[in-house]
DNA sequence: GATGAATGAGAATTCATTCAT
DNA sequence: TATGAATGAATTCTCATTCAT
């Protein structure tokens, strides 16, 4: 195989590392698994990331700024003149409508950082920035720790029942959250 | 090597199976490794549970049934003159306490069941039996389901961030979902 | 391939890893080199030893017992009639000359010893096996001592400098050890 | 990465080998543990050593020069009023007390001159060198060789069996051997 | 029925060396 | 001249599963 010259390798490497968590979990992370699907020697992605605990942070890393980045966007279109319960209800309801694969590469991140010590502080930070993204809403930040555990646990419930969204429960218990 | 005379084999088996979970997480569960740890040989457990989605099964749901039973002695412990709130503030902390363990495991079939078929009923059936539990509490179903999504949400949260476990809050939004 | 029954593999596998080391010292000892060696499947060594040590360990200490029944020989073989020292000399000779490949073996297990932590004991029992064994011969234990040591160390150095046997010379150097 | 100027390299590159066989053995030997330790890049190490080997011989030769400096300065430090049995004793002692780590990169050299062609000469020329430094003491060839044979022999004992040093006993097998 | 042995695939890493820049 | 990237082979080890006994 002729060398090729590849200045942006170790960036394609992590995004063969996104696509491969994304399509198999985390479990099925493997440097094989990145170097096929990146098109790339196996060698070069022991290169790039010296253990597969550096790749998995550095994809995590990336797709958990790609999901903040799609709360934040949500949150600066937030329209004041509509019910905040309404619009949350909005944000759920597009998450595990449109984007059902990082809705679920994102809890998986939260599940897996239970067992894995790299992972819990991208875990802990994605939390954390959740909540102060919706305390610019809330003005109090107990409301908007509450706020992310329902919708967390609403739609982790979603995921693994399976069942249909109901619009008008969601809408009600968030309302009563914020009170 | 004798061969011996071991009618409860099997559910030894199951056990060392949690046990192994418990410890290294389901990515951690292998013929060996359970083998080692119920003291029998190899070939015993791949006789007993054909492929290893079967042992891991068999072990989650006896895990999930010791989980539903705890829950289920805490409701039946409900005291009716204290406020709910406060009584499902106790489970938290209690769950936050002492039986880490088991909530770890627990997690750790939600993860599963995000990505491994066989895994996914399992998660949902726990999550509805608790609905079903807490329903009889809140005589209505989504507020049960609602409470059950909080409850999860907040200690993934807690378990996540290290955070101190903040009684007032949490009995707080728990009563504001109540009502 | 088809599978094949083989009730002395294990044993095979041993001798294989002692040509392997003999071929090319104990720094090319891997499981590949041994399966090839042995004509089993890289599978097999990884079976029947748990880890490379434990396999280096096996061959090792097979390989001493060799090498200890060949200097017992020689000393059931001692003529009391002869002076100690020419049959030293002898000994000596009879290493440098038709065993070399043994002696190289031997004296690569004296030096792998001092990193190797489990090689460690089978080198010090080897030494102290040989100091056993002389001790019959000079009755004094310090004498044994320095004789093992006065022997391992020309023997070394024959090995290393590759000049020629000098009978007279070693001769002279025992005898005088032994007094 | 700005190119640095660095005159030095070369010989820091050798000091890192060292300090690496010093620490992990020759089997330890490689780029990149070398540049790790010297604080250079991966390249220069190949770049000034065309391959491990050449690395590795002028790492081994240099270590080499400064064991014989050490017994060099014995030799000139020999008080000829005291018996030589007297002093030889006296640089053993040392060597197993102060050196050791010295000692050990010295029978690493010897170790891998059993099997590496490159390395052999080393090692022929280090004995040698010793052989010679004795006979000015002893005045006869036969006798230095004698004495560095048993001395090898000795250190090698103590070093993998442990024993607590015997003074009395070296001193007196020393004695004899001078004669 | 029960089990130790067998097998081949795949895991993470390490590495010497080459080469484009 | 110097170096970071690239590569492919080799390393040890784990494992699910199958099968002969």
């Amino acid at each position: 195989m002729p060398r090729r010259y590849d200045p942006d390798r170790r960036q394609r490497i992590i995004d063969a590392a996104i696509r491969v968590v994304g399509g198999r979990g985390i479990a099925g992370l493997s440097h094989r698994a990145v170097a096929a699907e990146a098109d790339v020697p196996l060698g070069s992605t022991t290169y790039h990331f010296a253990s597969l605990d550096d790749l998995l942070v550095a994809a995590l890393r990336q797709s958990n700024a790609e999901w903040l980045a799609g709360i934040e966007a949500w949150e600066r279109g937030v329209d004041p003149s509509v019910p905040l319960a309404d619009e949350l209800t909005r944000l759920v309801e597009e998450l595990l409508g449109d984007d059902r694969a990082q809705v679920e590469l994102e809890y998986e991140l939260y599940l897996a950082a239970l067992r894995h010590e790299v992972v819990r502080p991208l875990a802990a930070e994605c939390i954390d920035d959740m909540v102060a993204l919706l305390r610019r809403r809330t003005g109090d930040e107990g409301t908007a720790r509450a706020l992310v555990g329902l919708i967390d646990g609403l739609v982790l419930q979603y995921l693994l029942t399976g069942r249909e969204f109901d619009r008008v429960e969601v809408r009600d218990s968030v309302a009563k959250v914020i009170g």
